[in-house]
DNA sequence: CATGAATGAGGATTCATTCAT
DNA sequence: AATGAATGAATCCTCATTCAT
């Protein structure tokens, strides 16, 4: 009934937690959430089935973590770039760092990003938590540019919609989805996009 | 195993495939290719479980014939919008029409498309099907502007790229995201980046 | 999800279900409702677990049904006695008549009856159904020693302690507890108590 | 398997298997003995699910040490009251005060007595020591009464019955089963009953 | 003695698919 | 072709018991 779940204070129980959820990382990635088992999670994790439990409600609390673990990852880059912007802002030159930056994510986590999403649909909170973090990267890019002296009319619009171009782009990228597309030509027209949008 | 599927000829039969297809459709839509089991399709269809099994090889056949369903109801709009360009481009008039319908189209579809694109990373042929329509509707567009007298220097991604930027925004405006984001602005910002890719 | 049970209306699935129902009544009475698992239930039914869902909501659901077929069993005997009671009144031969309908019952009953009977303080409906079960017990007595003509004070609560009594030695004499007893000479005495309880 | 457990000799440890029969005794009580796991047993206890191995051999272990708990509950004020028996025998005066006393005991115990009592059915051992509780209570009392200089014949099944109606009428009054019945009404009754067993 | 993390068998339930009618 | 009852493997989760520390 009412559950105890271990909140791991212990080294080896952090480590052991951390185990699982990696775990329900790699296989939601490889298959999918709903093909994946907690059998299977335990097994990859080389813990019993049992001790799962003792570390997550249950399966889609498993999730969750491995959600929060995928935003840490998407974000954390992205916060680092702005972090170490510098001087005057060279929007051409920030705009193709971005990029590659979101490629390179795009590229790590595409397949979890793709297991993780389709549930927005059906889950309320996935679905809070990746609306919330697409508008904390609009902000954190608003206020480093505000920040270092630019400034245009209705900038969150222009950030927004730069950052849908970008993953719209890496998702292109990442997969090689069309053979008929130069991947290179594609970059730069993408570049040029947000070099007119920021002037 | 592999029993033989009906294909068929008689006006009942067809009319009953379509029915489980339409059940399929709604039922996806609303709770996830996962979530729904083929019980409640063949309720909502008003056939019974086995004669599902006489129409289609298994669930995942029931799918594959909904995405067919699908990718007609997102391809044939945008045919025919290109069918109706008459006399000179006014490229930005047209990129304002072609918005309203992607938008329209995606608002009708938002929930199947969630649904079936989130097999793409574990199923090969919905996969090769999302890039085919994407392919297509590159094509389309590309050889209408071509016809019309339009001619740039990397057309294909020019127009890949703008397929990208209006799905992205037609997704945002949807949902409707973001409480910050004035999506009116946004649209113009669109059109206007539109513009400028085709000069 | 919402589940559809089959009220069965064709004989062969009335039939199966009384099959499940009977197999339950027979496992909850050789060992106990929790010591019995659904598979075990199937099994003996001859049919798979599957289907036992088919037919009922979940294994407590089958528990009510043997409690309903239980309370037939019991109540069922009692009711044909009193309905058969013709001319005057003779007490102690009725009571007689009643104590070895009551031993009877209870000898076939007796282990259903523990194993259901231990629900009552978990579950609020095999509560509520047992005290019933008492209470139109106590009815149907009293209702006929009236209709013959039978009047006293405090008739209720002189029936309502018959049977308990009556009980209390069917659950004694089936069980043979004591060997210090003598049940013949027992009875002897239960029958005189129920004697001068109603003059 | 079968480890030595430890018989605990100093205060301490009989201290701590006390807190574990007493926290087993009262969840038992309060949710049944199936519905009642360990973890929850040591965790009322204060003390840790492993060394709850340490003074019993299993889960039905703890339920036998509860089991003679409530029997010394239950046995203990019927001997203290009959060994406070004093001067001439008053058995309207007696039958009251013990019904009192078990109605009171009932009333503390009720709800252990039906956990533990359920189990009689598929535990030997259960079964035998409340047979054996009737038993003694049945010798207790009838010794008293023939020290008291009572005699009549088939004494121990007058005793018996005695008990049984007193258990029969305490059951009833606890848990106020139906609302038709006038309890107060019914002592009164019982009460007469247990006069003329007596003569 | 004590802890509480860990084990893994077991149990209730679901559901894609088959089959008797 | 059609029905819907039937199958049984698969899945999530629990819990008595053990074990490393």
């Amino acid at each position: 009934m009412a559950e105890n779940i271990r909140e791991p204070k212990q080294q080896r129980s952090i480590e052991k937690k951390r185990k699982i959820t990696e775990a329900g990382y790699e296989l939601f990635a490889e298959k999918g959430y709903f093909n994946t088992n907690t059998a299977e999670i335990a097994k990859r994790a080389g813990v019993s089935t049992g001790i799962v439990y003792g570390y997550f409600h249950d399966k889609r609390d498993i999730m969750l973590d491995v959600l929060d673990i995928y935003i840490g990852n998407v974000f954390g880059p992205i916060i680092a770039l702005f972090d170490n912007v510098e001087g005057d802002l060279d929007i051409k030159a920030l705009a193709s760092e971005i990029l590659d930056k979101v490629v390179e994510t795009h590229k790590k986590n595409a397949a979890i990003h793709e297991a993780l999403h389709s549930l927005t649909s059906t889950d309320k909170i996935v679905d809070t938590k990746f609306r919330a973090l697409e508008g904390e990267m609009t902000n954190k890019i608003t206020d480093t540019l505000i920040k270092h002296g630019y400034s245009n009319d209705y900038l969150l619009e222009r950030v927004h919609t730069s950052i849908n171009i970008f993953q719209a782009y890496a998702h292109e990228a990442v997969f090689d989805n069309h053979t008929y597309i130069d991947y290179v030509k594609m970059r730069e027209i993408v570049i040029n996009i947000i070099e007119s949008l920021f002037k």
